[in-house]
This record gives structure tokens, sequence and C-alpha cells, in this order.
DNA sequence: GCCAACGTTGGC
DNA sequence: GCCAACGTTGGC
């Protein structure tokens, strides 16, 4: 069993977001980014924990977790000229671009701030705190699962 | 809005 | 295959 972090702009799909869902399900759409979509495909299973980050916001940081739902399937947003992430050299019979279901295990108590995670020594080796990394799905440590949630 | 970092594209 | 230009991410 592995964990995981998972980024989300909170103005497009927020962890409030998600708990609205029937459910508290939903899929992970629009990721388009070779190596996260491979952590997807070929590492991500049912049960695996996943931390839920906000970027590009007020306060970036951890502020839930969840759990995967659905393993690898296609994402169909790729096929759709109409939305965002349209990938018109994706062909449906054989995508280019794959998604899984989340369900929302609960918020954490507060957001675990970046610059709080970037504090911790214990997570010096943590992928998200390494400089320049812009992947939106990374693997997570169980020891650095646990320090975080010793933060909160 | 700025900009560092890095992935992708496309000419050669 | 090289590499410059360009686009995107995401913190600040």
């Amino acid at each position: 069993m592995a964990n995981w972090l998972m980024k989300s702009e909170p103005s497009v799909f927020s962890i409030d977001d998600l708990k609205a869902k029937p459910k508290q399900t939903w899929y992970w759409d629009g990721v388009r980014n070779y190596q996260a979509r491979n952590y997807m495909r070929d590492a991500m299973k049912k049960g695996d924990k996943v931390f839920f980050y906000h970027s590009s916001c007020p306060q970036p940081g951890i502020v839930g977790i969840a759990r995967v739902a659905r393993e690898a399937y296609p994402d169909h947003t790729a096929f759709d000229p109409q939305d965002p992430h349209y990938d018109a050299k994706s062909d449906p019979a054989n995508p280019t671009w794959i998604m899984v279901d989340v369900k929302c295990v609960r918020k954490l108590k507060r957001t675990i701030g970046l610059d709080e995670l970037k504090a911790e020594p214990a997570l010096e080796d943590f992928v998200l705190l390494r400089r320049g990394n812009r992947l939106s799905i990374m693997p997570v440590s169980e020891a650095q699962w646990n320090v975080v949630l010793g933060l909160e």
C-alpha cells in the first residue's frame, strides 16, 4: 500500500468540492504530465491514502486525506474540445491520459501549510519540497505521512 | 504580476 | 539528436 500527495487549485477543485460530491467521491481529471500519469497508471492502487494539497491559493498546504476509490481509467476530458484540458492528440481508442477516482476520508483539523512543511527537518526529502518540483502527483513515504499527521 | 524551474515543441 | 523558444506551474 502506497501513500500519495495530489495537488489541486482550490478555485478549480477543493477538498470541500470533493466532500460535496456523491459518496464524497469524484474523478481526478486533467493530469497532463507524463510522470504524474505514470504514477496513477502504474502504481496507484485502490485504497491507497492520498494527501489533498491546495496550490496557487492564499495558504498553500495539505488540507485533507482521501483514498483511491477506483484505479486508472481513461480521462474523458481529453476528448472534449470544450474542456480546458482537451488534447487533440489523445486517441479515444488508445487514450494518452487517464484518471483515478478519489474519496474524501476527512479534512484535516487545520491546513498544514507549505511553510510549516518546509520548517520540519523530518520532511527534508519530501518530493513536494524539492527545489523546482512541479509534479502534481507524487509519492509520500509512510514516515513522511506520519510526520505530517503529527504536525496536525 | 513576477519569475525560477522545468517540460514540450519544432527547426535544423 | 541538439537546443532555443515557448508554455506552464506555482510560490511569493
